[in-house]
RNA sequence: GGGCGGUUAGCUCAGCUGGAAGAGCGCCUCCCUUACAAGGAGGAGGUCACUGGUUCGAGCCCAGUACCGCCCACCA
C-alpha cells in the first residue's frame, strides 16, 4: 500500500473531505429503532445572536466526544441539534442594526420587524451551525430544531394552556423589573446586581400638626414623590408615639400614615423608612399588607409620570437632581452620606432596571419545584461535579414566581385573547372564533410574548416531537447527559427539570455535566470590552479543528474554568502532526494486508512470537483503554486526553516505534511481518481510542490502514483485555529504558556526538538481570549508540572512561578523546548527593518502628527494595568517583 | 449576610482511593540521525499560601488564618 503521504498533516483538506463523507453516509443519524441501549444528548441551543464563541466550542466538543465514544461503544446514540430564538437578546441585535440605519422598530411596525428578525435568524443560524460542523460535531442534522419552529411553538402553547388551566399560570398586577431601554418586563434572574457608589440622603418629613419632623434615609430620593406611607418597626420604642400620627410628604404635600411593620430594620439609619409601593419590592409587599395606594411616578420609558406633579416628563436621573435641589432649598435635607449599594441592571443592555407595577403573566413555580428538588435528592438526575447540586437546591428552595411575559415582538406570542365586549380572557391552543363568555367575535390576542427560557425549558422533549407521542420520545427520553455551563443552571437546567417532570412525568436527563468557563491565558473572562476574545473559527483556520478540540478537552478539568492558551494549543497541533507522522511512518514501512484482529495477536502471544517491546506496548494499551473509559465515565476529559497523549507520543512513538524499527526494516520477512502485524494493530487501536477527541486526523489515517467497515466512527471502541496486562514485562521495559536514558545522559554531558558509536562494558550483579540484558543488546546498540558491548564481572579501573549506573546495571563507556574530568566529577557528585538524600530519607522511614508495624507490607517491602537498590547505586557511584584520576 | 471554589516550577495549570512532587509552554546544551525541526536526545528549575491537628506517613483528611475569585440575598 505505497502512497503519497505528505510530511505535514493538512487539517483543512481532511476536515472538508471527511465531514462530507460522514454526512453522505449518514453516520450521525440516530434511529430509535436501531439496536443498542439509547444514548441521547440534546445540544444546548445556541442563541441566534451572532456566532459561536470559545465557550460554545468547549461545550460542543465535550458533547461530541461523549456521543462519538458512546456510539463506538455500541449505544444507539443521537445528538439533537438546534438553535434558540433568544427573544430579548436577538431583538436587541436587530434593533441595533436598525439603529445604524437610523430606524426604530416602531418605524417598521411589528410585522415588518418580525420579518426582519427572521431574516437575521436565517443568517445567524446558518453561521452557527456551520461552525458546529467545522468542529466536527456528529449531530443528527435531520433533527435540527429551532425554538420558534412550528412544532416547538405548538409545544409552547400546549404547555401554556395546561399550566393556565391548572392555575399554575396567572395574570396580575405586580411589581416587576422593568427595563426602560428594552421596554419590557424581565425576570429576577435577568437582573444583574452590581455595587454602585452613591449617596444616602437623609430627608426630613414634617410631622402633621407639629413643628417636628422625622428623618428617613433613601438612596433614591426621586421615588419619594410616590411615597404613600412611612414605616417604623412595631417594637421600636422610640417611635411608639409616632404610630398614630401622619407626616406630610414634602414637595407633594401629601398626608402619609405612619405604619408599623416588622420589615423595618431598626438599626439602619433612623429606623424610619419611607414607603414607595410603586417602585420598591419591599415597599410593594408592605403596601399590600397595609392596603396602601400605589402611585407610579416613573413610567415605562424611565421618565417621570404626570403623577410626579411638577417633575413630570423629566428623566429619572434628572428628577433625582431636581428633587434633591428643591428639598435642599426647603431645608429638608438633613444630611448626605456616601453610600455603596447594589443597583440592578438589565442583563442584555445594562440599562438600570426600574422596579415598577405592571400587569404581567406569571408561573407559580413552587408546586413545580418540589418534584424537581426530589428528583435530584433521589439521584434520578445527577450533577457532575456533584457540588453543583447544592447550587441548584439553594435556588430551588428559595424560588419565586416567574414572570414569563415580555413586551417584545420577537418570541412566542402568548396564546391568550381578550374579548373587547366583556372582560373575558380566553387561553387556548388555537385562535378562538368568538368569546366563550359573551359570544363576541371581537377578540384581540395578547401582544406580549413569552420569556425565551419558557421554550428552552421544553427543549429535551419538544425536540423529540412532544406533544405528539413519538417513538423518539419513547426511546430517547429521558436524555442521557446534559452538558452545559453553571451560569444557566437556574435559567435553564432548573426549568427543564420542572417542565420535564410535569409534562413527561420523568426527569429530562440522567446526568448534568457542568463545564467551566473558557477564559483567556491569564484567567480573565473573555469579553469584547477587554479585547481578549478568541474566535474559534480563526483558531480552526490556523491550527485545525482537531487541535482546538484536543486542547479544550485536555484542559477541561471538571468544575474549573479553562485558561485557554494558544501556545498550548500549538503544542496540541504538534500532537496531531505527531499522530499523522507516526501513521505515515508505519504506513510507509509496514507490510500491510488484512486488518489485524485481537485474535490474531492473541495467537502470536500464545505461540511466544512476541518480543519484549510488543508485549509491553500491548500491555500498556490495555491499561490505557481501561483508563480512558474510566475517565470518560466520570467526565474527566482532561485525564483521558492526557493519558492518550502520553501513550501515543511518549510510549508508542518515543519507545515502541524506535525499538521496533530494526525489525520493521529487517530482511527476515517473518520478523518483518510479525512486527508489522503488531504495529498495525497498536496504531489502529490507538486511532480508535483517539477518534472521539480528534476525529479528522484519525479518520484520515484509519482510512489508509487495512480496515473493515466504512469509517473509524463505526468501528467499535476498544475493550481492555486484562489478560494482556503484564506487570513484569512493564517493569523490565522500564529498567531497559532507564539504562538507555542514563547512558544517553552520560554521553550528552560528556559531549559525545550523538552519532558516535561508543564501546561499552556493562556489569550486572544479578544473574537474571544479566540474562535479560543480554537479550536486549540490539536495543542498547541502537538506542544508546553503544558497541561493541561487553558484559563483564567487574568494571575495570583507570583508563579513559565514563561510568554510570541504572537500577539494573552499571556501565563504562570507553572513548579515545580525553574527557573533562572535573565536569565528570561534578556530574557524579551531583548524582551522589541526590542519592544520599534519598538514602537518608529511606533509612529514616525504615528505622521507624511504627512505620514497620503499621504500614501495609507492600509499602514497607517497596521501601526496603528502594533502600538496598539506592545503596548499591551509591556504592557504584562512589567507586566511579574514586576511579577518576 | 449566606454559599462555593482557588493558593503546587518563570507562566498557565494537572495531581482521581493519603504511600517516592507532574504536564504544556518558556529557559539552557547538543543534534537538519532516511516518520515528524509542529522533530529528536539531554539539562536546570518546587519550603505544594500560612498555623496547628489526625496519621507510621499529608499537596491530598480536619480546624483555624491570610489573600484572590465566583454565585446567591428585598436592608431603604
Amino acid at each position: 500500500m505505497s502512497q503519497d503521504i505528505p510530511k505535514t498533516y493538512d487539517p483543512r483538506k481532511a476536515e472538508l473531505q471527511w465531514y462530507s463523507f460522514w454526512l453522505e453516509n449518514e453516520l450521525f443519524r440516530g434511529d430509535p429503532d436501531s439496536e443498542g441501549e439509547a444514548f441521547s444528548i440534546v445540544l444546548p441551543p445556541p442563541n441566534v445572536t451572532g456566532s459561536l464563541h470559545m465557550g460554545h466550542a468547549l461545550n460542543i466538543t465535550l458533547q461530541d466526544i461523549l456521543v462519538r465514544w458512546q456510539r463506538m461503544k455500541g449505544r444507539n446514540a443521537v445528538w439533537v441539534p438546534g438553535t434558540d430564538h433568544a427573544g430579548i437578546a436577538t431583538q436587541n441585535v436587530v434593533e441595533r442594526q436598525l439603529a445604524e440605519e437610523g430606524l426604530h422598530r416602531n418605524d417598521l411596525g411589528r410585522e415588518k420587524f418580525e420579518e426582519r428578525v427572521w431574516q437575521w435568524k436565517e443568517v445567524s443560524e446558518k453561521k452557527i451551525l456551520t461552525q458546529v460542523r467545522r468542529l466536527g460535531c456528529s449531530c443528527d442534522w435531520s433533527r435540527t430544531r429551532f425554538t420558534m419552529d412550528e412544532g416547538l411553538s405548538r409545544a409552547v402553547r400546549q404547555v401554556f394552556v395546561e399550566l393556565y388551566r391548572e392555575k399554575l399560570i396567572y395574570r396580575g398586577e405586580y411589581l416587576v423589573n422593568w427595563c426602560p431601554r428594552c421596554s419590557t418586563a424581565i425576570s429576577d434572574l435577568e437582573v444583574e446586581h452590581s455595587p454602585v457608589r452613591g449617596n444616602l440622603w437623609h430627608l426630613k418629613y414634617p410631622v402633621e400638626n407639629s413643628d417636628e419632623y422625622i428623618v428617613v434615609a433613601t438612596t433614591r430620593p426621586e421615588t419619594m414623590l410616590g411615597d404613600t406611607a412611612v414605616a417604623v418597626h412595631p417594637d421600636d420604642e422610640r417611635y411608639i408615639g409616632l404610630q398614630s400620627k401622619h407626616v406630610i410628604l414634602p414637595l407633594m404635600d401629601r398626608r402619609l400614615p405612619v405604619i408599623a411593620d416588622s420589615f423595618v430594620d431598626r438599626e439602619f439609619g433612623t429606623g424610619i423608612v419611607k414607603v414607595t409601593p410603586g417602585h420598591d419590592p419591599n415597599d410593594f409587599e408592605a403596601g399590600r399588607r397595609h392596603e396602601l395606594p400605589v402611585i407610579r411616578v416613573i413610567g415605562e420609558d424611565g421618565k417621570m409620570t404626570p403623577q410626579a406633579g411638577a417633575y413630570a416628563g423629566l428623566d429619572r436621573s434628572e428628577a433625582r437632581q431636581r428633587v434633591v435641589a428643591d428639598l435642599e432649598k426647603a431645608g429638608l435635607v438633613d444630611r448626605v452620606e456616601e453610600h455603596e449599594h447594589n443597583v440592578g441592571s438589565c442583563q442584555r443592555c445594562e440599562t438600570i432596571v426600574e422596579p415598577l407595577v405592571s400587569t404581567q403573566w406569571f408561573v407559580r413555580v413552587k408546586p413545580l419545584a418540589e418534584p424537581a428538588i426530589q428528583a435530584v435528592v433521589k439521584g434520578k438526575t445527577r450533577f457532575v461535579p456533584e457540588n453543583f447540586a447544592r447550587v441548584y437546591f439553594e435556588w430551588m428552595h428559595n424560588i419565586h414566581d416567574w414572570c414569563v411575559s415580555r413586551q417584545l415582538w420577537w418570541g412566542h406570542r402568548i396564546p391568550a385573547w381578550f374579548c373587547d365586549d366583556c372582560s373575558e380572557i380566553i387561553v387556548a391552543l388555537d385562535e378562538p372564533d368568538r368569546c366563550q363568555a359573551c359570544g363576541s367575535a371581537s377578540l384581540r390576542q395578547e401582544s406580549d410574548v413569552l420569556d425565551t427560557w419558557f421554550s428552552s425549558a421544553l427543549w429535551p422533549f419538544s425536540t423529540l416531537g412532544w406533544p405528539r407521542e413519538t417513538r423518539e420520545l419513547e426511546v430517547y427520553y429521558p436524555t442521557s447527559t446534559l452538558v452545559t455551563g453553571f451560569d444557566i443552571i437556574f435559567f435553564w437546567v432548573a426549568r427543564m427539570m420542572m417542565m420535564g417532570l410535569r409534562f413527561m412525568g420523568e426527569v429530562p436527563f440522567r446526568q448534568v455535566h457542568i463545564n467551566g468557563l473558557v477564559r483567556d491565558e491569564n484567567g480573565q473572562k473573555m469579553s469584547k470590552s477587554r479585547g481578549n476574545v478568541i474566535d474559534p473559527l480563526e483558531l480552526m483556520d490556523e491550527f485545525g479543528a482537531d487541535a482546538i478540540r484536543f486542547t479544550l478537552s485536555a484542559m477541561a478539568v471538571p468544575g474549573t474554568d479553562i485558561p485557554f492558551s494558544v501556545s498550548r494549543m500549538a503544542g496540541y497541533r504538534a500532537f496531531c502532526n505527531k499522530i499523522w507522522n507516526a501513521g505515515r511512518f508505519l504506513l510507509l514501512n509496514l507490510e500491510t494486508g488484512k486488518p489485524v484482529t485481537s485474535e490474531e495477536i492473541e495467537s502470536y502471544r500464545q505461540a511466544g512470537d512476541l518480543t519484549l517491546e510488543d508485549l509491553w506496548i500491548l500491555s500498556r494499551l490495555q491499561s490505557l483503554i481501561a483508563e480512558v473509559d474510566r475517565n470518560l465515565e466520570s467526565f474527566r476529559f482532561h485525564e483521558a486526553s492526557n493519558e492518550l497523549y502520553h501513550f501515543f507520543w511518549h510510549e508508542l512513538c518515543d519507545w515502541y516505534i524506535e525499538l521496533a524499527k530494526p525489525r520493521i526494516g529487517s530482511d527476515d520477512l517473518e520478523v518483518r511481518r510479525l512486527a508489522s502485524r503488531v504495529g498495525l494493530y497498536v496504531l489502529e487501536r490507538a486511532l480508535r481510542l483517539l477518534h472521539p477527541f480528534v476525529p479528522f486526523v484519525t479518520e484520515e489515517l484509519w482510512q489508509r490502514l487495512p480496515h473493515e467497515g466504512i469509517s473509524v466512527m463505526t468501528s467499535s471502541y476498544p475493550k481492555s483485555r486484562p489478560e494482556w496486562v503484564e506487570p513484569e514485562k512493564t517493569e523490565q521495559m522500564e529498567a531497559l529504558q532507564e539504562l538507555i536514558s542514563s547512558i544517553r545522559t552520560a554521553r550528552t554531558e560528556n559531549r559525545i556526538s550523538p552519532r558516535k558509536q561508543v564501546p561499552c562494558r556493562i556489569h550486572v550483579s544479578r544473574k537474571e538481570g544479566r540474562e535479560f540484558l543480554q537479550g536486549q543488546v540490539h536495543h542498547l546498540e541502537e538506542l544508546a549508540r553503544v558497541g561493541p558491548l561487553e558484559f563483564t564481572d567487574s568494571l575495570p579501573d583507570g583508563g579513559v572512561q565514563i561510568r554510570g549506573v541504572s537500577r539494573l546495571a552499571e556501565f563504562a563507556l570507553a572513548i579515545e578523546d580525553l574527557i573533562d574530568v572535573s565536569a565528570e566529577r561534578k556530574r557524579l557528585g551531583r548524582q551522589i548527593e541526590r542519592i544520599e538524600a534519598e538514602v537518608g530519607n529511606l533509612v529514616n522511614r525504615l528505622s521507624n518502628l511504627d512505620f514497620l508495624e503499621k504500614a501495609p507490607e507492600s509499602v514497607v517491602a517497596g521501601v526496603r527494595e528502594r533502600h538496598s537498590e539506592s545503596l548499591r547505586r551509591l556504592g557504584r557511584l562512589k567507586n566511579q568517583l574514586d576511579g577518576l584520576s
